[in-house]
DNA sequence: TTATCGTTGTGTGA
DNA sequence: TCACACAACGATAA
């Protein structure tokens, strides 16, 4: 018996067979929370027995069975120097955080996911039993059927979606779609994905991936990402919406791949669904829902201890500068021993100019989206003559936009 | 065909 | 803290 290890419950990786509910639901998945809510009803109870150690590992099939990798065979060389997360794997840790998240019954019953601090890293505002989750370390019913066990003690208590509960069941909400959608994992070929024509920028990419944006707020939450491996729910949103649809028209899959690699909790299916979600690509449409880079991480840290703490050069930038220190006055910038654009970068993108392109591509995505799916309300008459009259250029998008509302509006 | 509603936007004004 | 405008999407249920 692995040492450290006190008890082993039997794990159930998700809530629901994800085949079972896309079979009640006439073969498609549900592509809404609400109706996958409808269809998947109350969550089966999950095995209550303990084991003092691990159960015999059964038949194998055709499959043989490999001791556990090493960190430098998963390629991640030497992280010897690197900062260490602050969580620690295991089952037995699992449960001692589980524990001690439910222990706090107000805090159970008040949990709202959408108004969690997303600046918050001494003390995080979820539970951080993700990655525990991921690795089989907690079990999804066993964890869900506690926090039931917490409301049954309490008089009010927070609903789906946003509830704890709520939460558990958004990663079967996934599941499923992920399950019953090909090629899930890509814009071609995947039926629920929107095709937009993302940029090809391999500079503004890199310097998302390498926390160089010169938005303290996003490059804090990359740097977090790359030395713990975990941040905030809404600051995962503020970094995916800043490379896609906010600001950098940047492809989600390759923030995806960024995510896969560095996240301690990636999973396919939850990954690639708040990648499709985010972009705007699938299940959230919203695209002039933008995040900004600078207003968002101020409302709830003012004084961006958050990114003084990720964020060295910056620690000594005064308040009212730290989101956007490239309009500090140089005199400021020397004071606080950090020169913009020396020893800390520029912004790569004006916010304002960025964003307001952002959305008019979105829009001209969703003109031409419509007019694939139903051509026959997209006027093709006039589509064709557009066509001829500009060459082989065909109908810009935003024409095609333009079109599309007026066709609407009849 | 139409109306409703959706985890988590921002900026303004009271 | 709240309501509202902004400008507006699509899945679902009616």
């Amino acid at each position: 018996m692995a040492s450290g290890i006190e008890v082993f419950t039997p794990v159930s990786h998700t809530l629901f067979d994800p085949a079972e509910i896309i079979n009640k639901n006439g073969g498609r998945p549900p592509l809404t929370y609400q109706s996958f809510i409808a269809i998947a009803g109350e969550p089966p109870e999950p095995l209550m027995e303990e084991y003092s150690e691990l159960p015999p590992v059964g038949d194998t099939g055709e499959y043989e069975l490999l001791p556990v990798p090493t960190v430098e065979e998963l390629g991640y060389g030497d992280i010897s120097q690197e900062e260490i997360p602050p969580f620690r794997g295991g089952e037995t840790e699992a449960l001692r955080r589980m524990k001690e998240s439910l222990e706090n019954k107000e805090w159970v019953a008040k949990f709202e996911k959408p108004k969690g601090d997303p600046s918050a890293f001494l003390k995080p505002a979820t539970t951080v039993l993700s990655p525990y989750l991921k690795f089989g370390c907690l079990s999804s019913r066993y964890f869900y059927h506690c926090i039931q066990d917490v409301y049954r003690s309490v008089r009010n208590y927070t609903k789906p979606p946003v509830s704890l509960t709520g939460q558990l069941l958004w990663r079967d909400f996934f599941y499923t779609v992920s399950f019953g959608t090909p090629n899930f994992d890509q814009m071609k070929g995947n039926k629920i994905c929107k095709q937009i024509p993302w940029s090809e920028n391999e500079e503004l990419f890199v310097a998302w991936r390498d926390s160089r944006t010169g938005y303290p707020w996003i490059d804090a939450i990359m740097i977090q990402l790359r030395k713990w491996g975990w941040m905030h729910h809404l600051a995962r949103h503020s970094v995916a919406c800043f490379l896609t649809r906010g600001d950098l028209f940047i492809h989600w899959e390759k923030g995806r791949d960024v995510f896969e690699r560095l996240l301690i909790d990636s999973d396919w299916a939850i990954n690639n669904g708040n990648w499709l979600w985010l972009s705007c690509s699938s299940f959230f449409y919203q695209y002039h829902r933008i995040y900004s880079p600078i207003t968002f991480g101020k409302k709830y840290d003012p004084n961006g201890n958050y990114i003084r703490h990720f964020i060295p050069a910056l620690k000594d930038m005064p308040r009212e500068y730290i989101y956007e220190p490239w309009t500090a006055p140089l005199s400021i910038q020397k004071k606080a021993k950090c020169i913009i654009g020396k020893d800390y970068p520029k912004p790569v993108v004006d916010h304002e100019t960025a964003s307001k392109e952002c959305r008019k591509r979105m829009g001209e995505a969703y003109a031409s989206s419509r007019l694939d799916s139903n051509p026959s309300r997209g006027k093709p008459s006039n589509m064709s003559r557009r066509k001829k009259s500009h060459g082989d250029q065909g109908a810009s998008n935003s024409s095609i936009a333009k079109l599309m509302k007026r066709s609407r509006a009849e």
